[in-house]
DNA sequence: CTGAAAGCGCTTACAG
DNA sequence: CTGAAAGCGCTTACAG
């Protein structure tokens, strides 16, 4: 005899359904199927058996004819770093919906380990489709495409090779959202402050901005005021600002802590925020806040979760375009702004 | 001819290993995996031809013949809340350290679809096992292990079944953790600001609070002060405390919101965090601020993403024991305390 | 349009 | 200790 453990005996199998439909195996299977070059009758005849049989093909079976395990590998990099999270998140619940289960590899195993080794378990697993989550897109990382014959693809991460498909948020595009929200409510008298402008986030949200004031023929309030991401940056850059006596209406912050750091000098000084100056931060890093119903900034949201969404419906999608899809970040108004 | 997909020609099998190393097939099966009832002698020669021809086992092929499918079923109500999220996290790292794929189930699909045609869906893929992740244990979730030939762990949530696995944050120790922590630092004047007491968490935490007064013979400045998780009631009540001129010189918040408004309240009187008044939270939630180098709060970190991966590894376990088992926390010291 | 048969690559009960 | 053979439950090329 066989092995045993394979064995379900209560489980309908595809002979039974064919069986009670009265047609052989093979008919059921492409009655099931692609229901080609099959009557319509015996379709019918077949689903209706499978129905009343409430016949469940084993997937485990089906993967091995077909080569295809319905699983993606998923490789990260501190999966559980404040940005990366959301994106993973969004990567397995996208994934879930899609009927496929994630392989998650974290960076942890692959120090350990030599990554040609994780890539060979990738491989045995016979995975049908490989994601690769960055951590946001300040370093490039090495293309690992030519290393899989499935498809791959990046999230939140830039590769060095171009025709590899990336998909990243759209940092420009954030500057862009904020600067216009300012503008249509009136401000023309418009600061930045933000991080380093060695970080590619700091430059696209910058230029975002610069376009849009251009557009709407403004002037930045100047210099752009670059520092860190942390909120003691934004004390002491609004402080400042509002000291060199600048005529300012309106202050785009590079990211929330900067904001909320302005907002404190604001309101310490006894301007009234947003009459008197507006404020605008970026990233939503307030979600436990708004969990509970409080929320204090105007920001703009990332839409991380929806990142990895997008990317883990792509691996999966057969009209994959190669080169870098950016994600649309969307504006929160809040009492800042 | 049969099914070409499955082929993938530049592949490895077990009958070509077995040809090198000059035994049959089931010969070289047995070598490579219990080794019983096989020569040592045949082991090495088979190990060595294994090791030589870069030998992967086909995961279909093994999981079909085993009935196995190393995938294990997540079911999560929520899962990107503020709290589930780093559970889901940690599940998913620790399946995939663990060589185990992760079938995620979000709530959005189950409230379209009939539950039992999502178990029916688990069940086809021959899920070896069931993490249900809930969101926290304010609600008991219905017990679905009767459900499932395969075992069922829960965490993050609570069941109406004794005998089901649970896995949760030991809310008792935050407060004995928090209490200890400020007892030891001298404080004997402790009071307690928290949310409602119709939640679980708030009564646990007070729980563990009051045991450790209790063992050092302390009083409580009282009475327990009940509001909501909002910052703002931490303001509230923190501004209370202080007008009702109780002698105080440490306040246990029941999270890091309460905590930081009470912070706040103090800050404005011009009373010294810690030297005049300690105040310590639980959560942990400033994470991100944390990240960047910044830390004005002493808190208790629940170990979410821990709690994750303990359920996970579980799940998978051979010595699994039925009940409920507790996380445990631990103190983040900062500044505050 | 339909069906008999081979095949996907393993594991294991059984005979030797 | 070793090997020939059956079996896990599907899919599909081929013949009819």
């Amino acid at each position: 005899m066989a092995s045993s453990q394979g064995k379900d005996p209560g489980r309908v199998r595809l002979s039974d359904v064919a069986a009670v439909a009265g047609v052989s195996l093979s008919t059921a299977s492409k009655a099931l199927n692609d229901g080609e070059r099959i009557s319509e009758e015996t379709v019918a005849r077949v689903r209706e058996a499978a129905e009343r049989l409430d016949f469940q093909p084993n997937a485990l079976a089906r993967s091995f004819a077909l080569g295809r395990s319905r699983t993606i590998g998923v490789l990260t990099h501190r999966a559980a770093s404040t940005f990366a999270g959301p994106v993973l998140i969004g990567v397995v619940l996208e994934l879930g919906t899609l009927q496929q289960a994630s392989l998650v590899y974290d960076e942890n195993l692959l120090v350990h380990r030599e990554i040609t080794s994780s890539i060979r378990e990738l491989r045995a697993r016979h995975i049908d489709g490989l994601i690769v989550v960055g951590d946001g897109h300040e370093h490039v990382s090495p293309s690992m495409s030519h290393l899989f014959t499935v498809p791959v693809t990046y999230v939140f991460a830039a590769t060095d090779r171009a025709e590899d498909i990336t998909y990243l948020p759209d940092n420009e595009m954030a500057g862009r959202l904020a600067t216009r929200h300012l503008i249509e409510r009136g401000r023309t008298r418009i600061a930045h402050i933000t991080s380093d402008p060695e970080s590619l986030a700091v430059r696209l949200r910058a230029r975002g901005m610069q376009h849009e004031l251009d557009e709407a023929g403004l002037q930045l309030v100047g210099p752009v005021r670059y520092g860190t991401w942390f909120q003691n940056w934004g004390v002491e850059a609004m402080t400042e600002l509002l000291d060199s006596g600048a005529d300012v209406d309106a202050v785009f912050c590079g990211n929330d802590h900067l904001a909320l750091g302005a907002l404190q000098v604001c309101e310490a000084r006894g301007l009234r925020v947003p009459d008197d100056i507006a404020i605008v931060g970026v990233d939503n890093w307030e979600g436990i806040i708004l969990d509970q119903g409080v929320r204090r900034l105007t920001t703009v949201d990332l839409r991380l979760q929806m990142l990895g969404r997008t990317a883990a419906a792509d691996v999966i999608a057969t009209n994959r375009v190669p080169g870098e899809h950016l994600v649309e970040p969307v504006l929160v108004p809040g009492p800042s702004s």
